[in-house]
Formats: structure tokens, C-alpha cells, sequence
DNA sequence: TATTGTTATACTCTATAACTATA
DNA sequence: TATAGTTATAGAGTATAACAATA
């Protein structure tokens, strides 16, 4: 085998363990949060919202647009999990957990702390080990990839 | 902090790290194959196709349904990386690169060989660390997850 | 004029179901 | 009857563009 398909069968074999680890990760999470009848961005929602927030801050924090929150926001609505609560200035809504969101949240927050995969399967050490390897890969990228196709 | 929270925070670094990092893979690749004016699913369908295949063993190896290999085999056709060969029960078509295709397959992988993000921000024993733990957090899963939600 | 949230729409990715031609 | 590939369609997830209210 060449040293090029080496280089190749190597990049391959740590992207497919990397992609299937952070699937894992998701079904984990979307199976912890399923407990509790909430589809996982309405959970990632919950946890992001500490405190009453305007959507358009809970759109920064969960990385999307502000058009996407809206329907999360009418989902949260929904289940009685949020109040859109009007802000000062009158354009902005801000996003307050009803005590009903507090207590999924705790939930949420304990289930996985309690069961995730990301803790059962793998020790202090080995995350201690792992974490600053991820980091090292996904280093030079902010947020937002700032000039993917150039790299 | 409660222990609870703590664990919560912990799962959640090595998620966040977890996704970003496969997500950075995916980019990657994207932008490599790009560059060869190939969207990331027909590269890998090119890569997948070391000989003329059935159409129904890409989906496998491909892990995606039948339906969808139609059209990927559609795209490389279009571009004249592969063709449809019928083998010899009627029914299957066997995909085979055309020379062209070949050419763009050592392309592909002499691009993510020379300037994969896995091999030139980790060294040889990074990834032979990272392995492992990946690995450990993927056990216990088959190609399909058997059960998800009763993990 | 710029910004917030909303709406309507569109796009990507992938699957399901029904169909045909073989076997 | 079962299987390979195709087609049409549908769904999840998310974005873009235009809009009303407010600043």
C-alpha cells in the first residue's frame, strides 16, 4: 500500500470513528430527553435558558437563525415550558421558563448528568485524555468556519 | 455547584467538543472534494467503489437505502465517473468507474492523504490516542443501533 | 434606517411506498 | 414469491426573504 492510501485509510478511519461518536452522542441525548417527551432542540432550548432571555439571544447561543427560534418558541409555548414575556423595549420577547420549564430543566440536567454515555463509557482520565485532542482538531475555527473552502 | 451539574457540564463540554469536531471532519472533506467539483456524497460513493459494485452492496456499505443510491449513481453518470454495467442476473446493475472516475477517486484520496484537518492537526500518536476512546464511547453499538431508546 | 420577532417559503438530506423487470 | 433498481413523494431540520412593530 502506497503511503498516500495509508494517509487516506488513517484520515478515514478517525472520521468515521468521530462522526459515529458524535451520533452516538446525539441519539444518547435525543433518548434521555425522549423520557421526558421532548424532541432534543426543545431540550437543548431548556438548558440554554438559565434565564429569561430574548430570542434573539437564545438564537446566538443555539447557533441558528432567529425564524427557527420562533418554533421553538411556540413549541416550548406549547407544552407550558416558556411565557414570552414582553422586554423593555417593545420589540423584544424574552423567553422565561414557567415553573414547569425549571423542573424539566432540573430533569433534563440530571438525566444526563445521570446516564449519558459520555460519562458511563468513559472515565475522568479517559476524558481528561480525549478533550484536548478534540479541541486541537476543531482549533482555528470560531463559531462560524470563517473561510471553510480555503483551509 | 451540585455533582449533578457538574456531570451535566462535563457531558456537555465533551458533546459540544464531540460534534464540533466530527462537524469539522465533514467540512474537511466538503472542502477537499470541492475542489474537485464533487459534493461530499458522491466522493464518498467514488472512494466506496474500489470495484464495479451492485448497486444494492453500495447502499450497504453506504449505510442508506436503495432509493437514494439511484441518485447518487445518477450524479457520478452525469459526470462521467461511473457507469451502469448489468450484471449477470438481469436485475442488478453493477456501478463501475470509468477512467475518468478512477482518476478522480486517486484525486479524492490523495487530497484527504495530503490535507485531512485528522492528519495535520494530530500527530500519529494523537490519533493513536484518540482511537481507543472513540471507540469506547462507539461500543456496545452495531451498524444500526439495535434499541436506542431503551439504552 | 436598523432591529425584533413572525410568516411563508424553500432547500438539503434521506427515507418510505409503490412500481417494473427480472429471478 | 422475493429481490434490484426506479420513481414519486414525504418528512426532518434548517435557512432565506419579506413583513409589521418598534427603536
Amino acid at each position: 500500500m502506497t503511503s498516500a492510501a495509508e494517509g487516506f485509510d488513517q484520515a478515514r478511519r478517525v472520521a468515521q470513528l468521530l462522526i459515529g461518536a458524535a451520533e452516538c452522542a446525539k441519539a444518547d441525548f435525543a433518548a434521555i430527553v425522549g423520557e421526558l417527551d421532548l424532541p432534543p432542540n426543545l431540550a437543548r432550548a431548556v438548558v440554554a435558558l438559565d434565564e429569561p432571555t430574548p430570542m434573539r439571544d437564545l438564537a446566538d447561543r443555539l447557533v441558528c437563525d432567529r425564524s427557527y427560534v420562533t418554533g421553538i418558541a411556540d413549541g416550548l409555548e406549547q407544552r407550558g415550558l416558556v411565557e414570552r414575556v414582553p422586554g423593555v423595549d417593545r420589540r423584544i420577547k424574552l423567553l422565561s421558563l414557567t415553573a414547569r420549564g425549571r423542573d424539566v430543566r432540573e430533569r433534563v440536567m440530571a438525566g444526563v448528568a445521570g446516564g449519558s454515555v459520555l460519562l458511563t463509557r468513559l472515565t475522568p482520565e479517559q476524558r481528561a485524555t480525549l478533550e484536548p485532542l478534540l479541541e486541537a482538531l476543531v482549533q482555528g475555527q470560531r463559531t462560524a468556519l470563517p473561510d471553510a473552502a480555503a483551509s
